[in-house]
DNA sequence: CAAATTTGACCATGA
DNA sequence: CTCATGGTCAAATTT
């Protein structure tokens, strides 16, 4: 139904104006019946299957931690966040040219950005800083995902919030709780309903340095190491820059992937949405490859972030100004600049039905100058509970309530020693039943709870990254700043 | 030649 | 109900 409206697609007939073409064919197109994917994660049924079914998942893998979802979460994440990957080329476009005399390739990748970026396994299987995204990572659970690709994002300043659909009152008492028990009852929740989603936004706070964008720029945007299928490009409204449409091309996989790319060429936003139903083709190739002779391994090709971002979505940020409010205003920490303020309610309600898959979202910063747009990164999933519970412990040192919102808005930061991360829950205004969780910082550890071993090293990644803050800090006008409230994209009219 | 991509138009959904 | 916006398709084009 509902949800897959859009995806389905329409029953169509065809355009009379195009002579040729036409006719029948129309009726008849499928393209994915997220549907079945839907109902593939969603029924709990298969045990092997999973590939990262929402609800019921995410239960199961916090605990268990299978490594289907968590690989495909991560992926997934992986190539949300970019991964820099040396490999590109492929863009077919437009980002050869610029990287040529843009800062694409000038941009030497730094090791620190590296990590997040490198998050595809494929790409760097044992890369140096991979702490985190490990190949190991796989086995790692969404949710364990979802926040090391916080984490990641944070290096760079950026913030996340996770906005489920529908999630229980008790929610946020669950969030310092015992992450498997709420997560049950989520699951059961999801799996019953199927409504849910849960939307993550990252927010690169600016980055100013170079290099990160740097590293971005680098050529090859988001390689998460799946094939995807151009399938068509739009302009939205409140971007200038045109917006392309990819899906993968495995035969059920349901995945799809926006990008909007800048004039330049450059990656402003890159929105996943769905789970891989099936492992990666990477190929894994340590270095190089050989040639390919399984058969899938990725291709190559897809363009995706290139690079540095752009900018322009501030005025629709502004307009909307959805954003969530930031700044407690007094809460301990300053981080939140000022922000907008203003609020109001940061996520709509969504009403989304269809929207109901996974998203990511990436916008990278490109910053060929400065910008001070943000990168941000935007998971829609059904999980929600995936992604609130993040398999790290948080201590609430705080509750106040923001403007905009009835509902007070609850302070966390991770009980690890040394670790800054900090993290606050509200409930939407518009929606109680949606949750709003904003993570800033990245932590400098590993999991804790990790109930499974995990062996892995840790530790050591991010501590250096990025010894900042997260805040985004003031950059310019106000643009800077709007995290949650994207999580809507269809906002305002500005017409 | 084939595959992938491009581009315009249609359709669906939301306001 | 109509308009606006976004998404997908499908043929045409390009590599």
């Amino acid at each position: 139904m509902t949800e897959n409206g859009k995806d389905h697609q329409q029953p169509k007939q065809q355009q009379p104006s195009s002579p040729s073409k036409s006719l029948s064919s129309r009726p008849t197109t499928i393209t994915l019946p997220p549907r079945s994917f839907t109902e593939t994660f969603f029924s709990s049924g298969a045990p092997g299957t999973l590939g990262f079914s929402p609800g019921p998942m995410t239960l199961l893998s916090s605990f268990f931690s299978d490594s289907d979802d968590c690989k495909s979460f991560s992926q997934l994440l992986a190539g949300a966040i970019a991964s820099p990957n040396f490999k590109t080329p492929d863009d077919k476009s437009s980002a050869g040219d610029f990287s040529s005399s843009s800062s694409l390739s000038i941009v030497p990748p730094p090791p620190m950005f590296s990590m997040p970026l490198g998050l595809s396994p494929v790409s760097l299987p044992d890369s140096p800083g991979f702490g985190l995204f490990s190949p190991q990572g796989f086995g790692m659970t969404h949710q364990q995902a979802l926040a090391q690709v916080t984490a990641h994002a944070a290096q760079a300043n950026s913030i996340m919030h996770v906005q489920p659909e529908y999630s229980t009152p008790a929610m946020s008492s669950t969030f310092t709780s015992t992450p498997g028990a709420h997560q049950q009852q989520q699951m059961v929740r999801s799996v019953a309903d199927s409504r849910e989603k849960i939307q993550e936004l990252s927010d690169f706070s600016r980055s100013d340095q170079r290099s990160e964008s740097s590293s971005l720029a680098v050529d090859k945007p988001a390689n998460d190491g799946y094939n995807w299928r151009k399938y068509g490009q739009k302009h939205v409204k409140g971007s200038e820059y045109p917006r392309s449409y990819y899906k993968c091309t495995h035969p059920n996989c349901p995945v799809k992937k926006k990008v909007e790319r800048s004039l330049d060429g450059q990656v402003t936003e890159i929105i996943y949405k769905g789970q891989h139903n099936h492992q990666p083709p990477q190929s894994n190739k340590r270095g190089k490859d050989t040639g390919g002779l399984n058969g899938n391994s990725n291709s190559h090709g897809n363009s995706e972030l290139d690079g540095n971002v752009s900018k322009e979505r501030d005025r629709k940020d502004q307009e909307s100004s959805q954003a969530t409010p930031e700044h407690v205003s007094g809460m301990s920490d300053s981080e939140e600049d000022g922000d907008t303020e203003a609020g109001g309610e940061v996520d709509e309600d969504e009403p989304d039905p269809k929207r109901r898959s996974t998203e990511v979202r990436v916008t990278e910063p490109a910053s060929s100058h400065r910008t001070v747009s943000e990168p941000r990164i935007i998971v829609q999933t059904t999980s929600e509970v995936d992604l609130l519970d993040d398999g790290y412990r948080w201590r609430k040192y705080g509750q106040k309530v923001v403007k905009g919102n009835p509902y007070p808005r609850s302070y966390y930061k991770c009980t690890t020693a040394g670790c800054k991360v900090r993290k606050h829950v509200e409930r939407a205004a518009a929606d109680p039943k949606a949750v709003i969780t904003t993570y800033e910082g990245k932590h400098n550890h590993d999991v804790p709870a990790a109930k499974n071993s995990s062996h892995n090293t840790v530790n050591s990644n991010a501590s250096h990254l990025k010894p900042q803050t997260l805040e985004k800090h003031a950059s310019n006008n106000s643009n800077s700043q709007q995290p949650a409230a994207r999580l809507r994209l269809k906002e305002e009219q500005i017409t």
